[in-house]
DNA sequence: TCTTTAAAACCGACCATTCGGTCTGTGTTA
DNA sequence: TAACACAGACCGAATGGTCGGTTTTAAAGA
């Protein structure tokens, strides 16, 4: 079985993170894919169509997290199961790119999804839903770390989840403004450690 | 004086900041800013042209901070000092928006940024340096703040500086996802206040 | 002060190209 | 043999950009 579709799709994934969704052209996304103009829109009816498809398709798994099965138990745990999930998910979509381009992949996850923000207007609700979600698992985890003695600080659970949270998504900004998300991890991790280590018992 | 080519240069700004490069139309720029094509290309030779003046004018001062100039005889000062330019520009901004639009202003800087970041390769270059840049002030001010007992802290200076930096990117960054960017600089206050509370001695 | 004049400022119809999208036709599969 | 899977020439609309012409400005001359 061949599933054109899902090979469109995929490719049209790579090309939106590069350029997001008004760069890309429907010419480029027929070539790139190799196929033509009639088997893309037998399969879909717009580009706006596969816009939405690829952010429903692999954009929200992508953020998502579902942090019912990360290990609670401790902090630490807790954040390097997290950094485990997203350098897989970074493994996986960079072969994805090598399969099709060359050269390194100038993945900008945030030019999509600033598109799918505006282009979407329910990506919106659901992205203040997840940070909201985000921080909430972030703090329960802390609390619970917290009272088992594995860390000590004044900081309150809800700035120190933060901490967390929002040091993870500036590195990553960082990464992508000097094109080196391959060292995004790396050094996500790095800060959450020396983080970790200034506040465990 | 009527500085017609200013005028042209501030709406291109705001429209860049809204929808990015592609996005914008000459059409849009034009009426916006009140002129006829004709105008506009009196005083510019293209579309990419008065992209590249509007990030030489204005983007790079936005993001420009001479650190030499903020206090550095204590942390707290710092930080603050750093508080007081960012809100500052960002009322300007808004009410330079608020000239000619109506409504909330979609403040989306990064959209911008990257624009800028693929299609002018000196930015990319100038914001690593930028960043570096950031990060070693932080550090500097941190170092002398360890050494007149203002905090006490085992996190290394670099690794301290980071979290700063870093959590106002990501700050910024989720407000710009649910959109509400007025609030950011409230929320930078929040949690660098936090973080100094949590390291002074 | 009025007139001349040339450059600067500005207008908008128009152009070439590119874009997303359509349609007719052909090979393939079940 | 009918539905599916694809190819690619083609289309109208939109886009960035051009160009001939008109108005405004301001310095110079009378």
């Amino acid at each position: 079985m061949k599933d054109s579709k899902g090979q469109i799709l995929k490719i049209s994934l790579l090309l939106f993170l590069q350029k997001g969704f008004k760069e890309v052209t429907m010419n480029e996304i027929v070539k790139s894919s190799g196929f033509s103009k009639g088997a893309f829109y037998h399969y879909f009816s717009s580009k706006e169509e596969v816009f939405k498809e690829v952010i429903d398709v692999y954009f929200k798994q992508m953020l998502h997290l579902d942090y019912e099965t990360l290990p609670s138990d401790s902090l630490k745990s807790f954040y390097q199961a997290n950094l485990d999930i997203h350098k897989k998910r970074d493994k996986m979509i960079r072969s994805w790119y090598q399969e099709t381009f060359e050269g390194d992949f100038p993945n900008n996850i945030y030019y999509i999804l600033f598109d799918a923000l505006r282009l979407l207007p329910e990506v919106r609700e659901q992205q203040q839903k997840r940070i909201k979600a985000e921080v909430k698992a972030w703090e329960k985890v802390i609390e619970k770390a917290r009272a088992n003695d594995e860390i000590k600080t004044i900081l309150s659970s809800e700035n120190l989840a933060k901490q967390f949270v929002y040091s993870s998504d500036g590195i990553a900004l960082h990464m992508v403004m000097i094109s080196s998300s391959a060292e995004l991890i790396d050094e996500v991790k790095t800060v959450w450690e020396s983080l970790y280590k200034s506040i465990k018992t």
